[in-house]
DNA sequence: TATGAATGAGACTTCATTCAT
DNA sequence: GATGAATGAAGTCTCATTCAT
């Protein structure tokens, strides 16, 4: 614990990088409300290190370029949204019939997606201006569900999980994702309009296959 | 039924109309593949112009501003992309059982996909630049979606057909649309999976209503 | 007075000169009006072709550019001014006493302000865009002004009536001018503090020369 | 109380602030000999930047746009001719007959008419330009000479006063202004002539009222 | 390490004027 | 003569990024 224990015996000084951490989060935090509101390519870095109340030149030294920015923002959303998804490979969770285990599923996505309105904003940028990192995003979730998908069906082979994974991820996900910016009437029906999607979709690989779960 | 016979026997002059209407799908033509390129944010005005061999005098006489042409380029494929829709609201398409109604429909929207590889970046750049262009656009197309759905299955309601369309265009739209950039292998099951996806969908839409197809 | 009593019998055609006429007319209106909205600058020809609904093209068949509608329209005001000041160059007028001469100077000036607020709008721009042009309408105005004088006080000098048609132009031309920006109360005094100051100033000059009026 | 003895014995660093105050200086200098050559209208800010040597970022560092280089100019010749006025406050000058008086505030002010043409130059851009900053500029010369009058002539009403610093400041300020860009000869009896206008105007004020200076 | 003034290429857009029809 | 689409030079201003302090 150095940084002397006599000098500067006034003002304590927070450890240099817990204040670098809080200044990040301050400048994710700020990017991410402005690019909600008029999109990416109208923020300015000069604007979000400002409302961060954090010197532009800082900023530069957490990121290499506005870019980096929205890909961090992006970065933090995957993880969370895996984390989520995370939550139903549990035992618990994958002993429920499958129309009861997709209803969990897909209640718990729109869920996400109302807590963090932002990934919206982001990965609609992301998709854009860098679809390697969208891609490598969704390769994680599609993964993630992969690993998931043979405890629901054993028989499944990896070509045909992949499969599955990539058209429950892209499908149920851009639903519930568009149906956050509909009318309440509206938004409550598409949630169950996917949970059938979904429910049929995966009943349907389950009755072409030998054993079920 | 010549355009005169006898007046101005020398040069033949292009109505004005047809002059400017070419160089307006110039400026598309030549927008359309830079958005592909690198995107919207990055071309320029100058450089579109300078491309489709138009004064840039000329392109602010047709578009407003740059966002006109992207809006133009929307418009464009939303109507293709109606028309190639009602290509599917015939007798002889009608009356085929349902899972070939869809792989026709599946197989034909891909199909169009391929042949307007700049649907992609349009409607990319536009999801996040003009939600509402692109909302307005997604309208239409659920609307003739709609207008289709009863004629598969006659006694849909109004707000179930409303909202049967919506997944349906959502869902399968994006799917395909994503197929598009995936390697060939991957692509072609892909449709078959969102054949699968959208047949099992509606399938037990039917199978929950008193009278089918 | 047709114009041809055979030829076109239907429609009549206004005669072309007095067609010509009216557009110029209209053409000079509409860009007074624009040029006291937002100034010279903000004003551009297709805009005032437009609102005088008169092709572009025509418009510069009457003006060759946009600097010689300003400068007719100088040249309107002039003249009209230059004629309101003549209406004071009468026997009866002449013979009033000095102060009621002046008065009655004054409040026709201001009057004319009054009559035609594009006076000010116009001027201004002419006094910062051309000055010659500003400068001869002043001379115009100061030999006029000129011309007056001597009846009002006969053993005045070339060289000295030049000098006082020119202070009295300025001065009391400026002032009123300004006036007419004023709330109504202050405009009020402000005619006449006018008098006072063109009075005494003439009335001084009155009684350093030998005979007076 | 040099800067520093000791520390950075090397090269002396200007303080930041005097940089740009040097900066804005020269852009303001440059600005205003190109109004004055061709009017506010036909000098542009690449240019001014150039001339002044300053890159065109940090001249809209110091200037949100054009418009405010021309206010900047103005703000900083009604401080000076404010200045001047203040010059004929003090007690030696309010001592002198009036007469003598307004032929030192005459002659002053033509002095300083004759020190900075620029004023002209910049007040005709900005009396049409921005009739608002205009104002306000005369706003302040007014109340100013208004502070003035009191000494020369105690019984004097607020109003009155306002009144009658508006004419002197408008009436002679023109007049002395225009009487710069005229022939020498004329000039010299135009400053003669302001002053026996403001003379006059003054004196009969005074006979008007009860005591005298 | 921290700061923020400095940089300048280049983006979008305007508009007076022309001239082919 | 009448028309108005066409032209393109040129203007204002932005902003990601750097680097001297």
């Amino acid at each position: 614990m150095e940084k002397s224990s006599k000098a500067t015996p006034g003002r304590w000084r927070k450890p240099k990088q817990a204040r670098s951490l809080e200044r990040v989060e301050r400048i994710l935090d700020v990017a991410e409300a402005m690019f909600m509101e008029n999109g990416y390519a109208a923020a300015t870095t000069k604007e979000i290190a400002a409302q961060a109340e954090v010197p532009i030149g800082s900023l530069y030294q957490f990121f290499p370029d506005k870019a980096a920015i929205l890909e961090a923002l992006a970065a933090r959303y995957t993880d969370l949204l895996n984390q989520r998804l995370q939550t139903f490979d549990t035992p618990e969770m994958l002993q429920l019939p499958l129309s009861d285990y997709l209803k969990q599923l897909t209640e718990g996505i729109e869920q996400f997606f109302v807590e963090y309105p932002g990934y919206r904003a982001v990965f609609m940028e992301i998709t854009t201006t860098m679809p390697e990192v969208d891609e490598a995003n969704d390769a994680k979730l599609i993964e993630t569900m992969a690993s998931i998908l043979p405890k629901l069906h054993a028989s499944l082979s990896l070509e045909d999980r992949k499969v599955i994974s990539f058209v429950l991820v892209k499908a149920v996900g851009n639903l519930l994702w568009i149906s956050l910016g509909q009318e309440p009437d509206l938004r409550q029906r598409l949630v169950i309009e996917t949970h059938r999607l979904a429910f049929n979709y995966l009943n349907a690989w389950r009755q072409s296959l030998p054993s079920t779960k």
